[in-house]
DNA sequence: TCTTGACCCTGTACTTGCTACAGGGTGCAT
DNA sequence: ATGCACCCTGTAGCAAGTACAGGGTCAAGA
């Protein structure tokens, strides 16, 4: 018998979150003990660890349910899940892409940066639009 | 006299973000006109303009708010204002870091896809435990 | 003058992905 | 029998907004 607690150790996931998991129908309520703890199985295990896996890389709690659901029908083309994971991707490419906008911009801000007042920041001068 | 809508189209926040920031104290509540709508200064588009550029370079609203009160004080030094913007900086590296690997990692699962069954779709394996 | 339509007002609930209580019950060892 | 670690439930909170619902106001056109 796995109770939460070992549930959460075996897959790195918190209790609660496991909890909130459940309650949002991305797990299934497990069996209960006599005395009303969750009992959950090997399947569990597995089932939130592939959640995690797939929240390390990225995807939202819905990819996650989609791709969970594509997951139970072996049979079928994977195509969708190519999908899935190309959008991931490139939603990544243009979070990085943004990043290193931002990247810049910070930088050179820093770069002019002398250590006076505020009056003459130049941080504080890119930020404010004509006069603060 | 500039209505809510007005302060929207010149700053590029839209006007549930407005009130949003009124409500959690980053804009100071506006004077009202005699049908109870706010009216605005050239200072509240200069106040909101700052607060957009700032988060258009990732500063949280906290941190938003600690430019804010620095910029307010023109004679102070602007050591902490640089302080922020590294630690952004340095927020902003990490993420990229962050997503670069992500990438590495969807990258070589999606080019590994045969457009086989889920039954053997790598992605889905990769993701999988053991067997799922 | 009336009415239409664009704007404004308020409060409240929803989003994503959790996290953190409070206030109690269970189970095992000492 | 009592202490402690663990479990249970419900609820509220975080960022940073977004989206209604159900009204009020204002200016222009017929």
């Amino acid at each position: 018998m796995i109770t939460r607690g070992k549930l959460a150790k075996a897959t790195g996931i918190k209790i609660e979150t496991i909890r909130f998991y459940e309650k949002i129908g991305l797990l299934a309520p497990p069996e209960r003990t006599a005395g009303n703890y969750r009992a959950y199985g090997q399947d569990d295990v597995d089932r939130l660890s592939f959640v995690r896996r797939a929240r390390d890389l990225g995807f939202s709690l819905d990819q996650v349910r989609t791709l969970l659901d594509l997951a139970d029908d072996r049979s079928r083309s994977c195509c969708a899940v190519d999908e899935i994971a190309r959008a991931q991707l490139k939603a990544v490419e243009e979070k990085i892409a943004d990043l290193l906008a931002l990247k810049r911009e910070l930088g050179s801000l820093i770069e002019q940066c002398d250590q006076g007042t505020i009056a003459d920041c130049r941080i504080i001068g890119a930020l404010a639009p004509a006069e603060v």
